[in-house]
DNA sequence: TTTATTTGGTTTATATTATAAACATGTTTA
DNA sequence: TAAACATGTTTATAATATAAACCAAATAAA
C-alpha cells in the first residue's frame, strides 16, 4: 500500500503521452499535442524526459518539407505504465 | 479523455492522506505519518494544503500532555477524491 | 518580392511543488 | 538536571511543471 509512484509517470502530461502511445503504439508530435492539449514547449520537454528514460523512442524525419517527430512506446515504457497503474491501485481502490 | 487532474490530489503524499482518510474517516498526524512513510515536515505542509482547500478538517488538542492533531475527511474531500479517481480512469483504462 | 503568418519544434525563464533540514515547545527518562 | 524523545512547524533548497520567448523553414498575403 502506498508504494512509491514512478515520478516519471506521475505527471499529468507524461501520463497522457504514455497512455496515448499505449493505445496506438506510435504517434506524431503534432497529434500528441492536439490530443493532450499541451503546449509545444511543454510537450517537447516531456517527450525528452520519457525518451531519456527509455520509455519511448523518438524518430525525427521530414514529411515532405516539414520536420516530423514520431514517438513510439518501448517495452520498458509499457512495463513502467503497467507498474504505475498497479501501484496506483493501492491508493484508489477503496474497500 | 485526459481531463485536468485536480492538482491538489495529484500529489503522491496528498493522495495517500486522502486515500487513508477515505478508508478510515479520521486519523491522527502520527498515524498518517507512519502509514505514508512521510517526514513530519512534508506531512505538516500537505495537511495544511488539504485543510485550506476544505478537503479535510484539522482538530488540535492534547492527548494527556502531548499535542495531538486529528484529521478528518470532509464531504468536499470525498467528492474531490471521487472526481479525481474518475478523471484518472481516462488515463489508465486501456481498451 | 518582401512582409507577415504558419508550422514544427526547442530553449529559457518562472512559478509551483516536494522535500529535507533546522527549529520550537514541551515531556519523559537516565 | 541534563539528555533524549515526541509532536509538530517554519524555512530553505531542490526538483518539476509550465508558459513564454525564440528559431528556422515554409507558405500565404500585400
Amino acid at each position: 500500500m502506498y508504494s512509491k509512484l514512478d515520478p516519471l509517470l506521475h505527471s499529468q502530461l507524461r501520463l497522457a503521452i504514455i497512455s496515448l502511445l499505449i493505445n496506438i503504439g506510435e504517434a506524431e508530435f503534432v497529434y500528441i499535442r492536439e490530443k493532450t492539449n499541451a503546449t509545444g514547449g511543454n510537450l517537447s520537454v516531456q517527450i525528452d524526459k520519457l525518451s531519456n528514460a527509455g520509455y519511448i523512442t523518438v524518430h525525427k524525419s521530414f514529411k515532405g518539407k516539414k520536420p516530423q517527430t514520431l514517438c513510439k512506446i518501448t517495452r520498458k515504457g509499457i512495463a513502467a505504465f503497467e507498474k504505475y497503474v498497479n501501484d496506483l491501485k493501492g491508493y484508489i481502490d477503496i474497500d
